[in-house]
RNA sequence: GUCCCCUUCGUCUAGCCCGGCCCAGGACACCGCCCUUUCACGGCGGCGACACCGGUUCAAAUCCGGUAGGGGACGCCA
């Protein structure tokens, strides 16, 4: 009965990397970007696919079809494409399934397992404040359970029967054996007024449908787990395992939220973050393996497990995710790193493809010295377009008639030198200053000045090697003309 | 209010299930020293935590009970 598209290209498509079993999924709801918590959720998945050979589906959640705009899907769908979260099925959408839900919905009410309820909505909020008033539970009172009569034409939305005694548990693989009493679920509404299925309903049909096999999630879920476990026993559907994640706080301990900087997963990446980094850190987020900070793909598939996440919240640092991000900057390839910076040396005017060094060889005299592709693009920038000013207080520092003598000795014998490489270049100067008479600060620095016109940059020989000796001569002599007008 | 969950350095965490190796280990941040032609990188060292109270035990961060604090849920949102 279940003949819908999607269902079966869900079992067809991918046969082959079924081999455990798993199934998995993310579901997000597209009233916004991928957050960070989101995202960690869906690397969650997304690593317990991986791990076991399982499948890894996405899904939107657009049962709200006030809320939900594409702009978000996509937003949603660039952030897990930016951080390699592939998927293998989907993505699916919930309102693509409405005659779907409608149909399980009919089934509970014929087997008197779901009835029709007519009290407003109105009504509903005002039992709730008045329970709440004289301190008892804001439930649903029940009053339409019995109802022998269908009154006309009026609007009703459909309840589910839930059981009111009893208790209902499960064994959350993160937090372990939770148990609620049935007396504190109510008849949570199933379908709408206005003929749409609601959340906890959706969730249920179509992971049964899907057949998933565990349900990893935030936690702000936890408390919707007994009643969706209800509606799959009242549905004849096997129950799936479930994991509920901690949240993520911000620095206040405070749910995070835009007041605690970027929360989208696509401001990172603008913040001049990789994707790599932004992984890492949300897998240690939570999870552990030892002592281990660093995880390749490979390591974190071989080493994740869902279990070993921690039961409590976790607060966002974004200091260690800088450190992470430095850390692949430093150990990253350059080729790539080039072709992820030239976007952030565009923006600030600079164009390596119109001449210049190459933007690899640049980046690697940067990959030390940045944290971020902004960071780094900043400090590119003397590459790529010579100094139009020099640091004065740093240049102030040296006599004129020093200056004068450092530039034009350094001129003179880079014109005619026959070393290509930073060392060389270092050598050289090591030459000229054991020759002079010269401290190495006192020939680096003035240096450095007319090369890069600050004096935060990477090592003279470097900056040389990758200038080109004839644009290192250029800019000495620019910075000697400089030095003689003042 | 009711229910559910959580609690090791400022932060992320190891250890807890299977008590002794833990007067608690690693990482980020911070501080100091070293390296050094600037800035960084790196190296070394320092600061710093078992929420609290009881119980069990020869022995408890680890087991049990309670207290406090924090969070979440209680929607015709997801």
């Amino acid at each position: 009965m279940i003949g819908y598209k999607f269902i079966i290209s869900s079992i067809g498509i991918k046969k082959e990397c079924c081999m455990s079993g798993i199934r998995v999924r993310f579901a997000p709801s597209p009233t916004g970007y991928l957050h960070v918590g989101g995202a960690r959720t869906a690397l969650f998945n997304w690593l317990m696919a991986r791990k076991h050979g399982g499948v890894f589906i996405l899904r939107i959640e657009d049962t709200d079809v006030e809320r939900s705009t594409s702009e978000s899907v996509d937003a949603i769908l660039q952030g897990m494409e930016w951080l390699g979260l592939d998927w293998d099925e989907g993505p699916f959408y919930q309102s693509a399934n409405f005659p779907l839900y409608k149909d399980y919905v009919q089934k509970l009410v014929d087997l008197d397992k779901a009835y029709r309820c007519y009290c407003t909505a109105d009504e509903l909020e005002a039992r709730r404040e008045l329970a709440m008033r004289e301190g008892r539970k804001p439930k649903y009172d029940g009053r339409c359970r019995t109802l022998t009569e269908q009154p006309g034409d009026r609007p009703f939305v459909v309840r589910f029967r839930a059981p009111q005694d009893g208790s209902t548990s499960f064994d959350d693989q993160i937090k372990g054996t939770i148990t609620f009493p049935n007396e504190e679920l109510d008849d949570l509404i199933i379908q709408r007024s206005d003929g749409t299925p609601t959340y906890n309903f959706c969730v249920v049909i179509d992971d049964a449908v899907m057949r998933i096999t565990h349900v990893i999630r935030g936690d702000d879920h936890v408390n919707n787990t007994p009643r969706q476990i209800l509606l799959y026993q009242a549905l004849g559907f096997p129950v799936p395992l479930f994991a509920h994640v901690p949240m993520i706080l911000g620095a206040d301990k405070a749910r995070l939220s835009k007041r605690h900087g970027a929360t989208s997963v696509i401001a990172y990446r603008d913040m001049g973050l990789l994707p790599e980094a932004l992984v890492n850190y949300l897998v240690r987020l939570g999870w552990s393996h030892g002592d281990q900070e660093i995880f390749s793909r490979e390591e974190m598939i071989a080493s994740f497990d869902i279990a070993q996440v921690g039961r409590s919240a976790s607060v966002f640092n974004p200091d260690k995710l800088l450190w992470l991000n430095a850390h692949y900057i430093k150990t990253g390839d350059p080729q790539r790193l080039a072709g992820l910076l030239a976007p952030f040396l565009a923006e600030r005017g600079a164009d390596p493809s119109a001449g210049g060094p190459q933007l690899a060889a640049v980046v690697k005299t940067l990959q030390e010295r940045a944290r971020t592709l902004i960071e780094m693009a900043e400090g590119a920038l003397f590459y790529y377009l010579a100094p139009e000013a020099y640091d004065e207080t740093a240049m102030a520092k040296f006599e004129k008639g020093h200056l004068l003598a450092v530039y034009a000795t350094v001129a003179e014998r880079l014109a005619t030198t026959s070393a290509r490489t930073a060392a060389e270049f270092d050598a050289l100067l090591k030459d000229l200053c054991a020759e002079k008479g010269w401290k190495m600060p006192q020939l680096g620095q003035p240096l450095r000045i007319a090369l890069s016109g600050g004096t935060q940059a990477p090592g003279i020989g470097e900056i040389i090697e990758t200038l080109g000796s004839a644009e290192t001569v250029r800019r000495v002599h620019r910075a000697l003309e400089h030095a003689s007008t003042c």
